[in-house]
DNA sequence: GCCAACGTTGGC
DNA sequence: GCCAACGTTGGC
């Protein structure tokens, strides 16, 4: 299995890049995820080893915040049983799960990348992220795009 | 806060 | 299966 891309997108105000950097291992359970496409992109194309954009969004400056890593298998999210969650799904149980986690260890922290600034280069003019109307959370990046955006971070 | 774009729900 | 209504995302 080749490596390969992705761009995830997080709220800063809810969990940023440094906020990963800081914590255990580095290491951050990815949940939340309600939407079939993002869900089946990390449920059936992830792998250990992928590379992951770290995307910060709704937020003051968006833009791609540092370099993570996939560092697990896809597992059922857990937030999806609890009641008290805001991500709780009624519909789901653990014998049926509906919704898909995944852990991303942060690797590093460049230059942040603001959206004005991705926008401008025409090498990224046909990344996902900047199509009309593009509101996935979790999305697949052509290596390409990816080599060109990791020079850029430093 | 606005609003364009997209996704989901549910009546029929 | 259609589609109107509603909800969410996310940049600005």
């Amino acid at each position: 299995m080749p490596k390969q891309y992705w761009l995830m997108k997080s709220e800063p105000d809810d969990i940023s890049f440094d906020d990963v950097l800081a914590s255990k291992g580095q290491t951050t359970s990815w949940y939340g995820v309600r939407n079939y496409q993002a869900r089946n992109f990390i449920r059936d194309g992830m792998h250990v080893g992928d590379g992951v954009l770290f995307y910060h969004s709704s937020c003051a400056v968006p833009g791609i915040a540092g370099i993570a890593e996939i560092v697990s298998a896809p597992y059922p999210d857990a937030t999806q049983f609890d009641p008290k969650s805001p991500y709780h799904d009624p519909k789901a149980t653990p014998e049926q799960p509906r919704w898909t986690g995944i852990d991303v260890k942060a690797v590093h922290k460049g230059r942040y990348l603001d959206l004005k600034e991705l926008r401008s280069h025409p090498e990224l003019e046909h990344m996902r992220l900047l199509a009309k109307g593009s509101r996935l959370s979790v999305m697949p990046v052509e290596p390409a795009e990816w080599r060109f955006i990791v020079k850029l971070i430093g």
